[in-house]
RNA sequence: GCCCAUGUAGCUCAGUAGGUAGAGCACAUCCUUGGUAAGGAUGAGGUCACCGGUUCAAAUCCGGUCGUGGGCUCCA
């Protein structure tokens, strides 16, 4: 039977007559041979689809390049392969699984021997080979059972096939190499211009620690050699800019092993930036008329039974005893928040009432999650939570979208990725919450960033039980995302400890509560913040602003005159008077990352000015005083 | 928690076939008073993560513990 589908190259459409069960490859090599060295595949229905995709209906297929970044995780599937078909080549190994991630793949095998550095090398230096050796890439679909007989000596790949509900099973097959997989794929494995690996780690199959230990080489590449290059550049810039580094030599924490592990101790130049971040996040939220609240590290182990947290969540808490009662340690805010709330009858006419409180918590994450800043058993969350009717909730939400963004974009966050986390529409018995209630929420959720033009992602079944929510996430200037605000409805909390307030119509009615954090946790927040600025604070958020350098010691006096002037003005002054050029002050400074530096010289002695150098801008010439640090002063009044 | 790797001066690291440790930076003292990213000399500083074993002898070999890193996994 014949029918009709429309490729688009490069914007030009061909209208096509083909025989149903056609592959692409085929159709193409007959429209014009060269497209299939130009392009890597097709757009199709919201997918990428290889060429050797068999048509069957009628569509739309929009050839796409190599370096579109749609057709990438064809690349990478297809290095993944030449990679397992290099290493089986070398070693003796059982090949897992070898998918394309977010950038890059993998390929997870058995083997006895861990790899090295040498053999990764070895592996790259034949994987050129299978490169240079330009093998055509087939693909077949082949009867279930002839599959297990494939793949008779891979229990993985047989436990995978099993699985298969079809009769048939797809295979990729180059030169002697073959192997189970969905694709999508190259041509042929010279399509891969560019590659490297880059570590080697252990894992397991199917991701559970119970079953076989897998070693998991990770891999990139791309389809040309510039492109890896900016991939790598990326890559050792993200090494520099490590805010375990970076803490490190900036002295702003340190994870003491006498302390515990996950326990972060903030120096006192870290600690200047939290407050700093602290008493922003405070004026802000009496300004959007928040109520501070402060409550304590420990609880009875009974309001953790109330809330159902110390059933779900015990093994995360730490859970002592005081006098024969079990206390534990809390392990997140809301149960005092709602504490607090329930101390009095409230009226609809005091509603909402939104609590917030900078509340340090701790949870007992496994060891092997720990990652300096980033992951800690002791953190300070910037919790929020909003009680209100179900009339206010759309607005409450709009605010707190708003309020997230404002935040976030204080910190020089330009660019973000939202994702609305609603209920699987297949098992709505498994949520906590009335269908009412999920409606209302998600509704107010949807308008919210509707109304402000925020794109969004909306992914079904994502919702954690309790409610639906709004995940937004930055991205830094590597264009690494960094977990940010979290907006989310609770229809648990306020059933099981009865929060409700007295309507217009006297009768009780349950509270809406909303959760909301907007930096997440501050130990992770300025641990991203050190790797998106490189250290390279901006003068409100900088540990020292200006640190003082005199050329000799010529300049002592003027320079502790001008220090004390400084200090007593709340700008945060170091000075230099070492006995050291100074070449080498400015260099130490520049170190440090400090914003900026005053050279007090015979010169400036003489005639009462100030030489400014800027840490990323170099010597900026000669100032008056005032003048200087009235242009500082709305620097870091602007927060710039 | 599991797999693999790793743990030497405050920091970054060397230490090659087991014979009780080195460098650079930082620090201290002295010399140098030098104008926009490292001036010079001298010196102090380490129970080589911890515990145990093998050995005449252990930073080095073996076992265990703890920490750290890369992953797996988890995230009410």
């Amino acid at each position: 039977m014949k029918i009709q589908i429309k490729i688009y190259i490069n914007g030009k459409r061909s209208i096509l007559e083909v025989k149903e069960g056609t592959v692409l490859k085929e159709i193409l090599t007959n429209l014009d041979s060269s497209l299939l060295d130009k392009y890597a595949g097709a757009w199709s229905e919201d997918r990428f689809v290889d060429f050797y995709e068999t048509i069957n209906k009628e569509g739309e297929y929009y050839l796409i390049q190599f370096d579109d970044p749609r057709a990438l995780p064809a690349m990478w599937h297809t290095t993944s392969h030449i990679m397992a078909q290099a290493v089986k080549r070398l070693y003796n190994v059982n090949l897992a699984i070898g998918p394309s991630i977010e950038e890059g793949f993998y390929y997870d095998m058995e083997k006895d021997e861990p790899f090295t550095d040498e053999d990764l090398s070895a592996i790259s230096r034949e994987m050129e080979r299978i490169i240079e050796s330009n093998y055509e890439i087939e693909h077949s679909m082949i009867p279930k059972e002839e599959a297990k007989n494939l793949f008779s000596d891979n229990k993985f790949k047989l436990e995978l096939v099993n699985e298969i509900e079809d009769d048939s099973v797809s295979i990729y097959k180059q030169d002697e190499f073959f192997d189970l997989c969905r694709g999508p794929h190259l041509l042929s494995t010279g399509k891969v211009k560019a590659f490297k690996l880059l570590s080697v780690s252990g894992s397991y199959w199917r991701g559970d620690e119970i079953r076989e230990s897998l070693q998991r080489i990770y891999g990139i590449s791309y389809p040309d050699n510039k492109t890896l290059d900016e991939y790598l550049y990326r890559y050792e810039e993200a090494k520099k800019r490590d805010h375990r580094k970076l803490g490190k030599s900036l002295d702003l924490f340190k994870i003491y092993e006498d302390t515990g592990p996950g326990l972060v101790l903030w120096h006192p130049k870290g600690t200047i930036i939290r407050e700093i971040i602290s008493n922003y996040w405070r004026e802000e939220h009496i300004k959007r008329g928040y109520q501070l609240v402060t409550t304590p590290h420990i609880a009875k182990a009974d309001l953790w039974k109330k809330t159902g947290h110390f059933e779900y969540y015990r093994e995360k808490m730490y859970i002592f005893e005081i006098d024969g009662v079990e206390y534990v340690v809390k392990p997140m805010n809301c149960p005092n928040h709602i504490l607090i709330y329930k101390n009095k009858i409230r009226s609809y006419r005091d509603l909402p009432i939104r609590l917030a409180e900078l509340g340090t918590v701790y949870r007992n994450e496994r060891s092997g999650v720990l990652h300096g800043m980033l992951r800690v058993r002791g953190f300070t969350i910037d919790d929020g939570h909003i009680f209100c009717r179900e009339d206010q909730v759309s607005s409450e939400i709009g605010d707190s979208v708003d309020f997230a963004f404002d935040i976030i974009k204080t910190f020089g966050y330009e660019n973000f990725v939202v994702q609305l986390s609603v209920r699987d529409p297949e098992h709505k018995e498994q949520y906590a919450g009335s269908d009412k209630e999920w409606e209302n929420a998600e509704a107010s959720l949807i308008k919210a960033l509707y109304e402000r033009g925020i794109e969004y992602i909306k992914e079904e079944g994502e919702a954690v039980f309790y409610g639906p929510k709004i995940d937004i996430s930055m991205k830094d200037i590597l264009g690494r995302k960094w977990q940010g605000p979290t907006i989310q409805f609770d229809f648990n909390l306020p059933r099981r400890l009865g929060l409700t307030y007295i309507g217009e119509d006297g009768k009780e009615h349950m509270i809406y509560m909303i959760h909301r954090a907007l930096l997440g946790s501050m130990e992770r927040f300025v641990g991203g913040l050190i790797e998106h600025y490189n250290g390279n604070f901006p003068a409100w958020l900088a540990p020292i602003h200006i640190r003082i350098l005199t050329v000799t010691d010529e300049g002592n006096e003027f320079a502790e005159e001008i220090h004390k002037k400084l200090s007593e003005e709340g700008l945060r002054t170091e000075l230099d008077l070492r006995n050291e050029q100074l070449s080498k002050k400015i260099r130490d400074a520049e170190t440090e990352k400090i914003p900026y530096m005053f050279i007090i010289g015979r010169r400036e002695v003489k005639s009462g000015t100030l030489s400014v150098r800027h840490h990323q801008e170099g010597d900026i010439g000669s100032f008056k005083l005032e003048e200087i640090t009235s242009r500082l002063k709305e620097e870091i009044k602007q927060r710039r």
